[in-house]
DNA sequence: CGCAATATTGAAATAAGTCAAACCGTGTGG
DNA sequence: CCACACGGTTTGACTTATTTCAATATTGCG
């Protein structure tokens, strides 16, 4: 590493190291572990907007805003800040990284109003079942999937939280997932064992992740 | 107007002017009517994931990428397009403008994020009220809400696909707000009774819409 | 005027929620 | 090495918000 563009931090397990509330600036990028937006009501009610892998970044790029998420790690976790100073230099210094960033936003927007549509469309069957597609193309993008396979650090609860359902609700769900051979899950490990039929039964259409030069969305 | 910095587009009610799947490039900016952003699932299910009244930026500018929903209006409407060019050589012109569209996008998606704890947390009452006072703000912000009170062009149907529910559910719960004295309804138009009231029965907390020197979010 | 799109109503069905208890693995401390 | 506490998962019985279906008003518009 030459010049310091930024400060590495390090965070634990089931921490937030953004705080719905706060004010931030700069732009921070997951490195390492898994990650997730988090909303909370008044009343505590939760909702989980959002997973963030390695590679993904936690918020675009603004002068000082007051936070309407927190960012909650799901397992040890790394990230990158940079200063919007270090990011100007590095925009002028290298003109396609404001491509690749408007490019990422833009993808980051679609996943969203792709949640939008699972909580508001979808029976929780197919909320769940497409969690498990989105998640599994992602990783491949990045290398940590293979064979259908990936490590799938969240809690039935944090699902519950994801999918707008309630924690004992996902387990029946999961339980029939399981039941029908479509999915294993035990120990954090997610199998997708059929994922032609998951993908089918729960309609999903990757097109919304943008798969750059269709690298990452190979089934074979 | 001086130099041709883009072009001033008109469409009629109920029409797409960008349409799912399609790729497109440039900024446009809606300049006239109501619009959303409008889902739809192979099977014909339909979500809408957020209005776009006047100044809204229908789209962040993106190089030529594919859209994953339509903008399609609820009112006679117009759009203001500019190039990509166009917008390089504002940014350049105007640096102020480059932080302006910053800002927007980060309301933007706040205002998305909230739509996504609407869907997951709340109930059928809390979804529609919590709508009600958002686009209230966000009117009074551009000058279209006066006393409470704004033109809401939405049926229940659309109101229905905003808000994940059916619109049978829809009406019904609107005539308990209305039965409540919170709101009333008639011709598309929408007079918030007890804005006090309703905003704390839903927990309305406007925080996550950026109320810029606050000047909108005045309630007197 | 008359059609088509909305809005409203009622009754019955169901997906998902609630409550509460039991179970399981795992790490900790006596 | 056992006990036991903790976070997560699983199970059962019951309740409820919301959906579904289907019919009837009502409104706006060409």
């Amino acid at each position: 590493m030459g010049a310091c563009v930024g400060s590495h931090y390090h965070v634990r397990n089931k921490a937030d190291f953004l705080r719905q509330g706060e004010r931030v600036s700069g732009l921070h990028i997951l490195t390492k572990g898994w990650a997730c937006r988090l909303l909370i009501l008044p009343d505590g009610r939760r909702q989980i907007a959002g997973f963030l892998i390695p590679g993904d970044i936690c918020m675009t790029e603004v002068p000082d805003v007051y936070l309407d998420f927190s960012l909650s790690s799901l397992t040890d976790s790394s990230y990158l800040s940079l200063t919007n100073d270090t990011l100007d230099r590095l925009r002028t210094a290298y003109p396609p990284v404001r491509k690749g960033l408007a490019l990422h936003d833009h993808v980051i927007s679609a996943i969203l109003r792709n949640w939008v549509v699972n909580l508001g469309q979808r029976n929780a069957f197919e909320r769940i079942g497409h969690l498990f597609c989105e998640m599994l193309l992602r990783l491949r993008c990045i290398g940590m999937a293979e064979n259908d396979t990936y490590h799938f650090p969240v809690t039935q609860i944090e699902l519950a939280e994801a999918t707008g359902l309630t924690p004992v609700h996902v387990n029946r769900t999961l339980q029939d997932m399981r039941a029908r051979g479509l999915v294993s899950l035990q120990n954090r490990e997610l199998k997708i064992l059929d994922f032609a039929r998951l993908a089918n039964l729960v309609m999903f259409d990757p097109g919304y992740l943008h798969p750059v030069e269709d690298g990452c969305m190979r089934n074979d």
